[in-house]
DNA sequence: GGAGCACTGTATCGTATGTTACGTATTTTG
DNA sequence: CAAAATACGTAACATACGATACAGTGCTCC
């Protein structure tokens, strides 16, 4: 079986007149990028006109040439999410031996996820929940919930007005009429993302209410309205999502956010410790 | 100094408009193949127009689209070629934040956690939670109650009678009538080990309920009453102790519980799988 | 050695793509 | 609250891109 047009190109290379195989080595010496440009570039890239590199795409077996130059990206996104599949590294030694593909894959995860967040992207965040001047509301979705309470119980703590929006949805949409400009609204949603959700961040957003939103890769439809975007990865070999690396980037925050405050010299801070 | 175009957006995301931000977060969460896509599938995957992306694009200094196209190909033809620097920021320079110790220190945390713990181990607490005959019960502390519900709220869908104790200590209190030798407790407890969790655990230990905890490296006291120990490390550079690691602990028991469920062939399950 | 065939390049065409101008909506400022 | 400024989308435009027809070249086989 054939799984990447590079499989199939060598597959069939041996098959190729001499112009058509000059393109397919040039592809395969810098796979899979000289693809990717465009028709006239591959062609002087390889020596040869722009026809033959389309008679090459085609006997490949594609109808044009947009559509091998999606089949390509498609290899490529695939590639580049499953960084997994990529570590050749034979079982680290230090892990001792059959450790479950569950926990490595969440460690993918959570490499893969803080590689796409930049520590400004973070300490923006931060700023903006330690420097807010109204109030914070936490929520989350099904399965997300209990991140937006985790979140909430540290959060409350360094500062006031601090809520987490629990109970039926009835409860928390009147609780609307409290959110304006000031105020921030961290949500948490991942796929299945929830009607609900989205509807009430819809209406926080026409309220003035910042958003930052916890979500997975594929973005739910409420960063639409959302000031500040975290997208976690959540594959695992599992029946189920795994949040974990949402987790860890909440705890981050909630670190970050607790830095600021005291660098800040908050009141509250001082007073906490004192109390301790 | 700026290397990537994903740092350079990570830099300026802040001071973009709201639709040129939806277009960065779009591209940041899934780059940076959405920017080798036509100015049409760009703006449509980020909602937004198509001058909107060539607006973001300008404002990021490129003259016009194709030659921010090919500063991301030459970006990815560079990252393809020396595959190990993909891993992580690595020690991103002027990384005077404290995200990467923090990252670190949460990854170390898990392998030492999973290094103490064997497979076989957490087989057995799977199985004491995959063939309990009686009900399960869930509950943490301060902190950690939200790993409890997030626990909870898997297991719910997978078994019946799975139940979250939440709200005032006296109403789970006298729940302790429900609670009987074929039932099983899973606590959370990370220091400061809270009273009331010990005394809970000691009275539905004396009624022969099976108790699973969840604790950190110094173990909870209810460690005594408890048929199945989790240590998980928790200590990261933050003001605040990590559940991390435990919440990872506990989405493997997720999946290893279904995983024994369907290998089971239980009803529940198959009924599941037809619903959907 | 000549006829047939396959391969390749030049030139042209239609179209999809990036680009720009302009009007409307939204936000910011005095 | 008014007015200016900024941001955003619709629609029209020009370009460059992929596709195709056709002619030239080299090779094979009889």
């Amino acid at each position: 079986m054939i799984s990447s047009i590079a499989e199939l190109i060598s597959d069939r290379i041996g098959a190729m007149p001499a112009g058509e195989r000059r393109a397919a080595q040039t592809l395969i010496s810098n796979y899979p990028l000289t693809g990717l440009k465009t028709v006239a570039e591959f062609s002087a890239a390889a020596g040869v006109s722009s026809p033959t590199i389309l008679r090459f795409v085609a006997r490949l077996g594609f109808q044009n040439y947009p559509e091998f130059q999606s089949a390509l990206q498609d290899e490529l996104a695939a590639q580049l999410q499953s960084p997994a599949s990529r570590t050749l590294n034979p079982a680290s030694p230090g892990s001792g031996g059959a450790v479950s593909p569950m926990l490595e894959a969440t460690l993918d995860n959570m490499r893969e996820t803080f590689r796409h967040l930049s520590e400004k992207q973070l300490a923006d965040i931060a700023t903006t929940l330690a420097e807010r001047r109204g109030k914070t509301f936490l929520i989350g979705g099904r399965f997300t919930d209990p991140l937006a309470r985790y979140m909430a119980a540290h959060l409350a703590i360094i500062q006031p007005d601090v809520y987490h929006l629990a109970g039926q949805e009835s409860i928390w949409r009147d609780r609307l009429i409290d959110m304006g400009k000031r105020d921030v609204l961290v949500i948490f949603d991942i796929r299945r993302y929830q009607e609900s959700l989205i509807r009430f961040a819809e209406k926080a957003h026409q309220r003035g209410v910042q958003i930052v939103l916890f979500t997975d890769q594929w973005l739910s439809p409420i960063a639409r309205f959302a000031r500040h975007v975290i997208a976690g990865r959540t594959a695992v070999p599992s029946a189920w999502d795994s949040s974990a690396a949402l987790f860890v980037v909440a705890e981050t925050l909630i670190g970050a956010v607790t830095r600021q405050l005291e660098a800040a010299g908050a009141k509250r801070i001082r007073d906490l410790e004192s109390l301790r």
